[in-house]
DNA sequence: AATGAATGAGCTTTCATTCAT
DNA sequence: GATGAATGAAAGCTCATTCAT
């Protein structure tokens, strides 16, 4: 019995290597520099075995795509502790901030590329439930803000759509390499996570005076 | 003497050639399906020829990162007819929306990858004139709309960055083909253009309520 | 000592059974078509247990090659019963034509492909007997035939040669897919069953002119 | 001018040679061994050159499907000096033979192998023009034939048909090595030259014999 | 007896780049 | 000034085969 559960662990660990490879090849070398030849090479095996354990090299993205979103939702999950949905609002800023900033190549996957798009758009719906699962967690916690006198009037699915494009926005700057690069960051020397918190530090402010 | 300068000219020429048409291939393909082949074919030159103009792929894909800043502040200028500088600050994000949708590969190019700037960090601050000017542009606004009583309390330079980031994120957002997946968008078959048109409709409204 | 017989005898169902899938996948897919993770599949074992009958691909084909001649002589068993020795003759073309098509692609290992002559050529002669079988009893009728007045002063091997030529002429010309290119079928809407028959006939009712 | 002029020759050299190394290939290794990258070894080039005067494998394959008609037609030109129809029968059979025996490995490409015509298929009418005037050459030969008194009330369509059946098992059956192990032929040490030589004699003794 | 795991060698194809002409 | 010709390097992928378990 344990023989069996033991080779299924073990596939499942050689997937899972395979799948961190890529992601560190991702971080390392960017999107379009990954190739299978590459992968094989970093975890010492030969490109053949890479097709033991996955169909192709869309199987492999499209698995670094969906264990994106459920990373990213892990690092939402603790945020259910802060009882003050603004207080909430503001941690998962930070919360996708630090998700984005410790995992750049997959979030380039997630959220940069058109091509793995094109890939998953035909597929099922219930793909994408972790990815709805953490829109939809931005969009209750928007509404529970506005039962508190925050962003009165405003919609609250646009409101959210705003503030992911924010938010995003300020995250795939710096994965591309632009944050550095604005006049003012450039001469000083401030490091690019200075920016960010500075910059979010801004956007709450903002948010903070759109209440009553 | 006028010899020299009309070769030079003419090599100016055949130089903004290529550029025009790998800028038209950009709009069409989007940036890894571009290749010197297919500039060359578009200009119907040879391959070859590109290269007695350009020293290779990485000084063409610059050029044409230089050429789109130049791009972006052109649609800039007509704002400066809008005197109160909240309108135009609303009028730029419009004319930000409208050259990111009408040159997506371009902006791509500019904004969404961190190849080319990896390239570009070696260059002189000369470099980033045009790319500066749009991001000062910006903070002007800013500290205009400031002195009007918008946006009270906050640092000039670190708002505009936060509109830049918000901006940014919506167009690649677009760009990247994400926009039309988020849960809500998906089923309801609102079109790209109007989702980019609410979400910024609700940003304005936000700022606004940021006056006083 | 039963022990061993009967693990021989195992063994024996197993080397039938994968090349009785082996068949069925020829009669499907054709000569290239076929691998042996193909055949593994159909039999529902692994590739490697493959190995343990059979010591490589060559020996499979091998094995199919001499099942084939098998068939094949099968197929002319009830063709005894014909004491009209030119009767049995022509029984004989339309047995050998039943066989080509129903068996395509073993027909093509055994007759059309060069690979598996040059395994079998080293081989000894006691490996040909199936083949020889059919020849021989090919080669007898005709004789018969001669007997009864036909063919006259036909050399009876040289005779049966030419018969086995163009019969096997045929049967490839279709599994080849030609049969249906040639100007006049291409254009009409003739069967390749149709075809065949027609010319079958042609050729028989020429054999039958060649009496006295 | 002539610059020009010999660019071309030399373009349509470099296709010749090619073709010609895929022809000596094919000879030697049969047809599915024949690659990209073994030609290209063969001419010592690399393989991306094959590719700037071959869209791909299937147009080397077409090409070489294409010269092998032409090359028939060739074979069948000098037949024209004979007046009687039944000896230029006769004659059309031998250069049939000494086509396929000199040039096995297009022959193999053109008459036995399916693959080849899955393409061919598609193309139009126009691309069978050579292939059609070689049937077309053996049709009228044997109905000219039939006005002289031979195959009297039989169709010269089918009767053709039956011709090429026989002349192509007889070719295909030595072309796939399967000549030699015939019983008789096996043992005793003639050559296959001889055996094809004989059989087709024999057919022609046939033939001879169903005048009148 | 059976197999999961692994691989070397092979395949077709594309592309940025160089260089002699 | 322009290019046809050539290529090294790389890509994704498949398959027959081996071997430890």
């Amino acid at each position: 019995m344990g023989v069996k559960e033991r080779k299924e662990r073990d596939r499942q660990e050689m997937r899972d290597q395979i799948l961190k490879s890529a992601h560190q090849l991702f971080l390392e070398k960017g999107f379009d520099q990954i190739s299978i030849r590459n992968i094989a090479e970093a975890i010492e095996y030969s490109p053949a075995t890479i097709y033991l354990y996955f169909k192709d090299k869309n199987e492999i993205v499209h698995a670094l795509h969906q264990d994106g979103f459920k990373l990213l939702n892990q690092h939402f999950q603790p945020l259910a502790k802060f009882e003050q949905p603004f207080e909430r609002l503001k941690e998962m800023g930070k919360a996708y901030i630090k998700f984005a900033t410790e995992n750049p190549g997959v979030y380039e996957l997630m959220f940069m590329r058109s091509e793995p798009m094109e890939h998953v758009s035909d597929c099922l719906d219930e793909e994408w439930r972790e990815g709805d699962r953490a829109f939809e967690f931005l969009v209750e916690t928007v509404a529970q803000c506005q039962s508190q006198g925050y962003f009165k009037g405003l919609h609250p699915h646009s409101f959210s759509m705003m503030i992911w494009s924010f938010i995003h926005g300020l995250c795939s700057l710096r994965i591309s390499q632009h944050l550095g690069h604005v006049k003012g960051a450039r001469e000083s020397k401030i490091s690019l996570d200075d920016i960010m918190t500075t910059t979010y530090a801004t956007f709450s402010q903002a948010l903070e005076k759109l209440k009553g």
